[in-house]
DNA sequence: TCCATTATGTTGACTAGGAAACTACCAGCG
DNA sequence: CGCTGGTAGTTTCCTAGTCAACATAATGGA
């Protein structure tokens, strides 16, 4: 039979296993308050940006406007955001967290931490920086910045 | 505002940006080739092993049955795989490669590597394997085992 | 000024997967 | 034998995305 080479050497599969261990044990914790990960993404940009277009957060989180109709409808429907018209453009508005809304993205912050803790914590410290450096170099070189959703 | 840890302090979130666009890019390459990335997995599966149980490969690429079932339906609708009775239990069968599925591995075998080392290959050597060392590490200490698929 | 083009956001059709109900079957025990 | 409980797969309903068509509004050139 022609080779096919050993899934296991390529460094992608490794990623991919952990990142979505990490990623699945990330769900779960957020879930127990209420939100989706893709929702926790979602307010922690407007926590930073105070009041943000729909398009705009399309763009950061990599998502189509599509999608981030959807999800806004679903975070308004839980009380968690607002929606403002844009005077000057008929079109457009922007979103902001309301004050519920505002104070979960700490909680959610603290699983953050906490997950990231309890898989990277497991690793010496000079190794965690390492894994650290080394994956923001691969990001730098590739140009990548939307936020991590799925 | 009360404090909310960077984002960008979690390794997750690297881990989760480089993940995502790594995969990505090589679901864009098997696309060309007319599969997805879970039919990949659920070929490369059965390259190995000739003939399995739905429910084995369930179990190896860490989904559920049902998703397995519908997966194997368009499998066997692309002509890729075949299913077999299971003599002996009437409610059990088995899936196996055709010759074009066969065939068709290693040329998605080898998109792999190409994805591979489009990533990582811009590391040196000694990093890039470090990062594999320690993601491996990871994997090992979480006990994670299942194919990733997303 | 008016019309063509472009931009913003929503909607509908579609896809892939999970959860749980369901069907069909097996196995062991009375 | 014939239940009873468990097992293998399938199906149904749901969620959360994409993509493309759409409605509406802004913009800019003839």
């Amino acid at each position: 039979m022609p080779p096919a080479s050993d899934l296991t050497a390529h460094t992608g599969y490794w990623l991919r296993m952990v990142s979505n261990a990490v990623s699945q044990d990330f769900a779960r914790k957020v879930a127990d308050e209420g939100v989706t990960v893709a929702e926790w993404s979602f307010m922690r940009a407007l926590y930073d940006a105070d009041a943000m277009a729909p398009s705009a957060l399309a763009e950061k989180m990599g998502m189509t406007k599509g999608a981030i109709s959807k999800l806004a409808d679903r975070l308004l429907g839980k009380g968690l955001i607002t929606r403002a018209d844009n005077p000057g453009d008929k079109r457009a508005h922007t979103l902001s967290l309301t004050g519920a809304g505002r104070s979960k993205v700490p909680i959610l912050a603290a699983l953050a931490d906490k997950n990231d803790a309890e898989y990277f914590g497991i690793l010496p410290t000079e190794e965690r920086e390492m894994l650290h450096r080394l994956l923001r170099t691969l990001a730098d070189r590739r140009g990548l910045k939307t936020i991590p959703v799925d």
